[in-house]
DNA sequence: CTGAGTGTACTAGTATAGATAGTACACCTG
DNA sequence: CAGGTGTACTATCTATACTAGTACACTCAG
């Protein structure tokens, strides 16, 4: 593996989501650094194994999300990070909480036992 | 709205997956106690104007999550609740946690935020 | 007993999204 | 110029979500 990230592709998520949210997840905890090269849209294919059109659809994603800024001719560079404030988003998030509050509540889980595994996650 | 729960259907979610949450939340928050009486799975499809075939995938969800339970020639009736612990959904939910840290840490919140977010999302 | 309502189980068809496959073009660097 | 880059298309395949319709065994009120 030569990418600047980990991925394990799993079944039941999207491809492109779950690529999107590896390199979302080496963004925030620093493992890659803003200016950074990232692969390119082929390399990105042959690495992970996937269509060419899928790794561009991760890498449009992540420049649309200001993760990744593009330079023409070149490739794409890590951003330096900056909050989304996407309205969307965040009402997507919210909607996030509730269903896992629930379901974390349906599976015998406390309220303690869910804002630990929380703050482990946020590591 | 004769039903004994509350659902507002918005278009990004499978149809049935929104209906099984919004009655577990309305079990795990007491809005339903066991014993009550379900609507059956035609009435279901009528008041929510669905297909009678994703009536009853919903009200088969949630009999095989325990949620529910059959009485042939009856109906169905809200069961005395019990934690799920169903391993394959304990990894969903881990899986679930991870991707929620990462996408409030892109979004620009704090661990504080988040843990706000969660106990406010528990009541 | 009869009829209506119940859960359950099928077969089909349609629409949409995810992923693949292939081609093409403007751009920059060596 | 040659090769690598982002970007933009069209087309095809597959799985999922939803709809549509039919059928059967069960239970209860009449």
């Amino acid at each position: 593996m030569r990418l600047p990230f980990s991925v394990d592709i799993r079944p039941g998520r999207p491809l492109h989501d779950q690529v999107v949210f590896a390199v979302t997840k080496a963004v925030v905890t620093g493992q890659l650094a803003a200016g950074d090269a990232f692969p390119s849209v082929r390399a990105l294919s042959q690495e992970l194994r996937i269509n060419p059109n899928t790794a561009q659809k991760i890498v449009g994603t992540l420049i649309e999300r200001g993760l990744l800024e593009p330079r023409p001719g070149i490739g794409t560079v890590v951003a330096a990070w900056q909050p989304a404030a996407n309205p969307a988003r965040r009402a997507s998030l919210a909607s996030q909480i509730d269903r896992l509050a629930v379901e974390a509540r349906q599976l015998g889980m406390t309220l303690s036992d869910l804002l630990d595994a929380i703050r482990r996650a946020w590591k």
